[in-house]
DNA sequence: TTGTAAGCGTTATCAG
DNA sequence: CTGATAACGCTTACAA
């Protein structure tokens, strides 16, 4: 006796009907007669059969499979976008087929082209990175979205098949930093990790406030760290050298919550009393900012809500709906106890 | 002029050659002119032809997936293990198909089954969720192993086709509690998050060390959360009711960071000097270890290398060779600011 | 309501 | 070294 996984032939010998009429109870199309249904469904259950997804896939040129690129699925941040892409995903019957690239814009491109070529229905693009503020390097996503949709979460582009969402990331830094100012402090620095559109948008936020309210901005008040994204000491010895270096700050706004969380780090050490003396403000309000004592004012960027518009434009535009090209939702400040008002 | 997506068959006509050729140097399979090479390459490159993934699929039953199981991608442990096997695996041609399962029994199965049904080519259950105390309850994963080989990351069950690696959970809960004990302190709580396989193992851990050591453990010494895994304030306030219901500790050994974590602001909150007058472990020694302040002690579980070896072991199998069933590790406590020794 | 048969785009087995 | 051709297992007109 021959090892052979049963397929829709078997299932037509066995209900003695044809195996269009099978196909029809799989997908529970059409007209069929509730008797031959019944066969075919006795004839499904007591071999356990199950459909081919490969030669359904070749039938209908698609196996549901939505693609998700995240530089790095163990982001904090990356890592709830993706919980909730694929819940979100799956309750429409798709599955995720999940690409972490790094930083890289080669490798960016790789796992695009890897995804086309796996015949994914729909691409999403998960985090600010992907799309640069050089034109040129967002080309591949162009290339993308010509065979499929292409959804970018919190980030900005303009194409045919181009979706996204976003929160105003210039306003939040904005307002947070106007916020800052009004408490008083005047000597803030930008802490950035992200030379990505959207970090530029951050950091202009922040400029923007402080020309607005009269103050100067030297270069050495926007620093920039670029290591590991888990090392708090790294972070805070990174604002520890400014500090030897003679730049004195009270107040820090941070692009991320981790470094907002090395910069409580660095002002309890330095002795400064939080909030009285110096005010730290987050972004992402994600679990760490309550994890740090004190507990951090931080930006609520409305996640959740971002991913569930994203997949739900997905599913439209999968369908044949039009759909809006872009939807930008209001960052929201959480205070916390590392700012005064 | 008709949109047609191009074939083997476009290629094989511009090459003029059969399609079997094409296949040929697709494959760059046994021999084939260099010339005849040359032309279809040139042919493939013209066109930006791609072979249908689906088609081939069939062909080779096989796409070259991994089905990665876990209850939730944004469990910062999860996420990393997400994040080491995503990337191995595509280190060695093999795409992730994500499940993010939730810790319900019949979610778990719905996601298996949604796997096979995917004719994924393996599965990686990531958690020790997956496996019950309750043998009954781990019926699905034999199920699943009939059908492809099954990777379970820090679980333990044996099975033909179910390979395992973990840390040894119960050694490392055991050390851990005696090193506390030795430091002075009788008092402990254990305070733990998870009723799988592994979370009695740890148990069973502190247990016995509590008993070696002449300890007598109540019922109450071993508190249980089972709220969100990010609730802080939850975990803290559970510590908190124990307390007030007259339950006095100077120590807590946590299943979890973040139950580490909550343990920590119990006991700043309380007035304790840490480490002096309050020891605090826990484990998986991750990014929350060094968010807190004082910076935890925590039992490294050496995810990374678990990861490594379970992929490995999956290629191995994958490609027939016969594979060791189960690799255990012993963690490894990293000392930092909650513990005096 | 049901069956027949033509794809879908590869890979793989034979011959040549 | 190359070409026919038969699978692979399903969907879907088109007939009946």
């Amino acid at each position: 006796m021959k090892e052979h996984t049963v397929t829709i032939y078997d299932i037509s010998e066995k209900a003695g009907v044809s195996i269009a009429t099978v196909s029809r109870v799989l997908n529970n199309s059409s007209n069929v007669s509730d008797v031959t249904k019944a066969k075919v469904l006795n004839a499904i259950k007591a071999t356990g059969y199950t459909p081919n997804a490969f030669a359904r896939g070749l039938g209908l040129n698609t196996m549901k499979t939505i693609g998700i690129l995240c530089a790095d699925s163990s982001d904090l941040y990356l890592a709830k976008a993706i919980y909730f892409f694929e819940e979100q995903l799956r309750e429409n019957g798709y599955d995720s087929l999940l690409c972490c690239t790094g930083y890289a814009l080669k490798d960016k491109k790789a796992a695009v082209n890897l995804l086309i070529s796996k015949k994914v229905d729909g691409m999403i693009l998960a985090g600010s990175h992907f799309v640069y503020p050089d034109a040129g390097d967002n080309n591949y996503i162009f290339e993308a979205s010509e065979k499929v949709p292409v959804m970018l979460l919190n980030a900005e582009l303009e194409g045919s098949n181009i979706y996204c969402a976003c929160t105003d990331d210039h306003k939040s830094i904005y307002k947070a930093t106007s916020e800052m100012i009004a408490s008083g402090i005047k000597d803030i620095v930008y802490f950035n990790n992200a030379r990505s559109y959207s970090g530029s948008l951050k950091e202009r936020g922040f400029k923007d406030a402080m020309k607005d309210a009269g103050l100067e901005v030297t270069e050495r008040q926007l620093q920039f760290y670029d290591g590991s994204g888990e090392d708090i000491h790294e972070m805070a010895s990174r604002l520890e050298k400014a500090a030897a270096a003679g730049l004195s700050f009270r107040g820090v706004i941070a692009a991320d919550d981790a470094l907002a969380l090395s910069a409580v780090k660095y002002a309890k050490k330095k002795g400064y009393r939080i909030p009285e003396d110096f005010e730290v403000i987050g972004y992402n309000d994600s679990m760490l900012a309550v994890c740090s004592d004190p507990e951090i004012t931080s930006i609520d960027n409305k996640l959740e809500e971002l991913c569930q518009k994203l997949t739900t434009t997905l599913m439209g535009v999968l369908s044949g709906e039009e759909m809006p090209k872009k939807t930008i939702l209001s960052g929201e400040l959480v205070r916390r106890q590392t700012t005064r008002n």
